[in-house]
DNA sequence: TTCATTTTGTACATAGTGTATTATAATTAA
DNA sequence: TTAATTATAATACACTATGTACAAAATGAA
């Protein structure tokens, strides 16, 4: 996002950029105007339409930035995946709290969020439980349920502004949602298969 | 909402609210106007903000036409509440599917059937469980928990065109999110004492 | 320094919201 | 049935926001 090699574009996409997470932290996205944004940036309005398509595109891009950091930091765990993802994940949440509330208003960004979650999750379900599947019951679906589940639990962490430690919530991540959810899978419904997950 | 004495109120309120419905059957709530559901209606543009301050003030109306019926079929069942709730709400997306699908990508009903559906849950889980509360895990947590994931299965049925019948989608969220949530609540967390849920 | 490109400021077309007005029509209450 | 009341339709209006167009000025790359 930031690697063209003309400067002025570095600056004014990083201006703009900078000014929504800024108006984010301040107050709802959907009451920020492009106006808002260019204002706060000292960019001239027709600028913001020369990098970006709409408010919308901007915030995307954003998102990106911050999520391939999440994803960095997934990335270097590896089979201890789901005992790591949850403190890691609400370390995320806690380090840009204004723009996942801001995120998390946007069905467009949910909907995002929720493939990018739920493509790596399917990956690791597959990864642990083999091809024991049950078409009364997609592996997908689990899948789907464990991220939804996880965005849940963030909405209401931050809607009690954050008053439980990120260890606490990690903690209940893991038992509410990977452990009862390997639990639930059809084919292994006994604790004591549950391997990494307990 | 159709109680008003004067027939012309009733006649114009009835006309909204089905065009909403016709429209949101056909395309995105967000791509309706005011103009839209008027010229639907067959009634004047401004008659429209003679009833309703909005478009999402009119959908709350129907919303709330819609789910009153719900809760009226729920409030039918009482002790066996858990068992017959999966039934009863798929069955209700099923009747209702083009305002489930404009009510899921509208975040603020969403906020509002988390709700209804969060209080009547948090009250079944007090009565089941008793006073055994875990501050570490909140019951208003679980009960949050169980509807974000409900509300999140729904999404996943519709996005698969309903391919998974009533009862099977029952079947799932019995095991997924009932039983699943009970066992991990802290006080319980043995299956042989899950009682009604199992 | 030169020259290509970005930025700025502004104007404009478009679209939607919500209010106001007034003549007309429907409804209620007597 | 009639009179008073009230809703409706049609339209105009002010307002807000979006996204595009264009010429002049500023800036950066070479």
């Amino acid at each position: 996002m930031y690697d063209d090699p003309d400067r002025r574009i570095r600056r004014s996409k990083r201006a703009l950029a900078a000014a929504l997470v800024e108006l984010t932290a301040e107050r709802p996205f959907n009451s920020i105007t492009v106006r808002d944004i260019t204002d706060r940036a000292d960019v001239g309005y027709a600028t913001f339409y020369r990098h970006f398509n709409s408010k919308d595109d901007l915030m995307l891009a954003v998102f990106d930035e911050i999520t391939s950091e999440l994803e960095a930091s997934a990335g270097e765990q590896d089979d201890s995946f789901f005992e790591q993802e949850g403190r890691l994940v609400f370390e995320h949440v806690q380090k840009y709290e204004g723009l996942y509330r801001s995120i998390l208003q946007s069905p467009e960004f949910v909907r995002k969020l929720r493939k990018l979650l739920a493509q790596r999750t399917e990956g690791h379900l597959q990864q642990h439980i083999g091809d024991l599947q049950d078409p009364a019951f997609p592996l997908e679906l689990a899948a789907h349920h464990m991220v939804v589940s996880l965005i849940g639990l963030i909405e209401w962490w931050l809607e009690e502004d954050m008053a439980l430690l990120v260890e606490g919530m990690a903690r209940i991540y893991q038992r509410l949602i990977i452990q009862a959810t390997w639990v639930a899978l059809p084919a292994q419904n006994d604790l004591s298969s549950a391997g990494h997950f307990v």
